[in-house]
DNA sequence: AATGCGATTCTCT
DNA sequence: GAGAATCGCATTT
């Protein structure tokens, strides 16, 4: 499988947001391979988005990560107890992000179960199945994605994004929707800025 | 199916 | 000191 290169994230995050869909998210982790196709993520569009971190391009610990160049992870803590993992986009100094919020577990399963439930995958129920990484910080809990992989480059690295050559994925259908957790983003909240999958059961609302 | 709430701690003002 | 790009569980419909 290819491992997407910098000039697939050297675009806009919207852009890169819709591409996203049907590709492979990857971690070469410390007890094996873990990987998901991405069904759901959402994009920040920078100093005039109202939902973004670096909203009027202010920096500050937590999101300077977003001023990199496109192709590194901006992964950060949220709620006190989870955390959520963006690829960033665009040339330096342009903040764009895209929030990974859902991804269909492909490999791995029992390493993601585990991180998750403390079991095999096998002992799952049908409910625990689909919970695995049906929302953004749920699957940073399944790939053990934590604050240690902010900055991390996507393009050389262990973790990346991976091509998917199947045909299935050039016939994907595509819904648009406005972004979740962001009421306080006024005019910005309607905008339809997050991607999901059609008829695809990993997404966190439909 | 929808709504409500508590958890828990980091980040920024 | 407030609020957060969330989750899981309980309760109600």
């Amino acid at each position: 499988m290819k491992k997407l290169e910098q000039e697939f994230y050297l675009r806009s995050a919207i852009l890169v947001a819709k591409d996203l869909l049907g590709k492979y998210i990857v971690k070469e982790d410390k007890n094996g391979i873990i990987s998901g196709m991405i069904t759901e993520c959402e994009a920040y569009m920078g100093i005039n988005d109202k939902a973004s971190h670096s909203y009027k391009g202010k920096i500050t610990k937590r999101n300077k990560t977003m001023f990199h160049e496109g192709g590194c992870a901006y992964v950060y803590m949220i709620y006190g107890m989870y955390y959520c993992i963006n690829v960033v986009t665009e040339k330096e100094d342009v903040p764009e992000a895209v929030l990974i919020r859902a991804v269909q577990p492909l490999v791995g399963l029992d390493i993601m179960s585990n991180n998750r439930y403390g079991r095999d995958y096998e002992e799952l129920n049908k409910k625990e199945i689909i919970n695995l990484t049906n929302g953004p910080g749920k699957l940073c809990k399944a790939f053990d994605i934590t604050k240690v992989n902010d900055g991390n480059d996507l393009c050389d690295g262990k973790i990346y994004i991976s091509e998917n050559e199947n045909e299935e994925q050039k016939k994907l259908e595509v819904i648009s929707a406005p972004r979740i957790g962001i009421d306080y983003a006024e005019e910005a909240k309607n905008y339809l800025w997050r991607f999901f999958i059609k008829n695809n059961i990993y997404v966190t609302k439909k």
